[in-house]
DNA sequence: GTTTACAGTTTGATTAATCAAAGTGAAGGA
DNA sequence: TCCTTCACTTTGATTAATCAAACTGTAAAC
């Protein structure tokens, strides 16, 4: 059985290969987003490969095997089910969920897993709108529009926020930048790097480009 | 912050101590329940000791420190409250909860486990009838009375199963030797070595001396 | 084409947890 | 008192994961 800390590496390329859209993931992106020199991880490749999990071409990158990409995706499926139990069946507070699902998602098996699963409802998408892969390792798109790609004047429904760091998150909710949210950007000023927004029933305020990038909205 | 097998070497050391009712806990007791080598063991509680876990003296044993006894407390917390939910909420067997608690206990944050007692209303008690430790540490006594100690004919009601092993928990709960559940002895061979039971509502069947020591019932 | 910068690799060491197997001390039998 | 036994301790080695720091390959800059 992978432990805990193949788990985390497979996961992350995962993610990494899934946004990055290129098969070779390269070495300084999985060193950087775990946190460990980049020797440690470029040792970790090669015994990852020896296992199966991925392919590894020196100073190219990696690729996960069919059975690396199955792993990383169960990974996904368990910390985006977890979340979504901390939030909505013990309260806990949107921000600070992302650390506690990071530990449980290495020690809850298959069937409490299921088990979660059945009793949440069988839900779609996270408390962040991140969808939840299906058992089976299948996974929706998420919208490719972003605030940033929004026609002036236009309400659209916000659908995901792409940042996993407590205190974005923690000023997202607190302006009400949430999935389901409606919002409209009513001002764009690219001198400045930021749009001026407007949430049902809340007051304006703006948001730099690249923390607008991050607010995905739905694509009608 | 404790590792997962710090948190396990302490949660079996104070359960020992508990039941040997003994405060020296010999090195043999640990390292057989924990199935590591007697070297081991050793080893590890000369670390225990440097850290101020509890005091160990060659060839004697170990006493748990009160910094010892709380984490230790904890984790028989935490593993109880965890059984309860896998069984209350999401309805998994009787029998097949204890490892996937024995997991799960390492991962949990405070923070997430007052949550999931407030959700499960405070439990008293695991589904095996187990007393559960407050958060400041406090642990009720079990009842001292086994069905080896029972009168013949009188009927009580079954407090506490003493074993977490599957096997014997699933026969159990075939039987219905279930906290809550009402039995009477009704024979009592000291030859044979075992004693013959009715519960409400079901036939008659023997238990060995030794199981029946395992199943706690009420005093009065 | 050289050169250089930097991404990536190698090497040597460290830490936690473990085992096997050799060694030892103390309590009870002779 | 001496001896034996068995519980415990010591020693030397292994594995997974990591780091710091020295080294190297390659693609872009000159």
């Amino acid at each position: 059985m992978p432990s805990a800390t193949v788990e985390n590496y497979l996961k992350c390329i995962l993610m990494l290969s899934m946004d990055c859209d290129q098969s070779e993931v390269p070495m300084g992106l999985i060193a950087n987003s775990l946190g460990v020199t980049p020797g440690t991880a470029t040792t970790m490749m090669k015994n990852l490969q020896r296992e199966k999990w991925l392919t590894y071409k020196s100073r190219k990158g990696v690729t996960l095997t069919s059975k690396g990409r199955r792993l990383g995706m169960k990974m996904i499926r368990r910390h985006r089910l977890l979340e979504t139990f901390l939030v909505d069946t013990l309260g806990l507070d949107w921000s600070e969920i992302h650390d506690e699902a990071e530990e449980l998602e290495h020690a809850i098996s298959e069937k409490v897993l299921e088990r979660l699963d059945i009793f949440l409802g069988n839900p779609q998408y996270d408390p962040h709108g991140h969808p939840i892969p299906t058992r089976g390792g299948v996974i929706r798109k998420l919208p490719q529009k972003s605030l940033l790609d929004l026609a002036l004047g236009k309400k659209v429904k916000i659908e995901s926020i792409l940042d996993q760091g407590s205190d974005f998150l923690k000023f997202a909710q607190k302006k009400g930048l949430m999935p389901g949210k409606l919002v409209e950007v009513i001002q764009r000023d690219e001198m400045a790097d930021s749009v001026e927004l407007q949430l049902e029933k809340k007051s304006k305020f703006s948001l730099g480009f690249k923390s607008a990038e991050k607010i995905l909205v739905s694509g009608k």
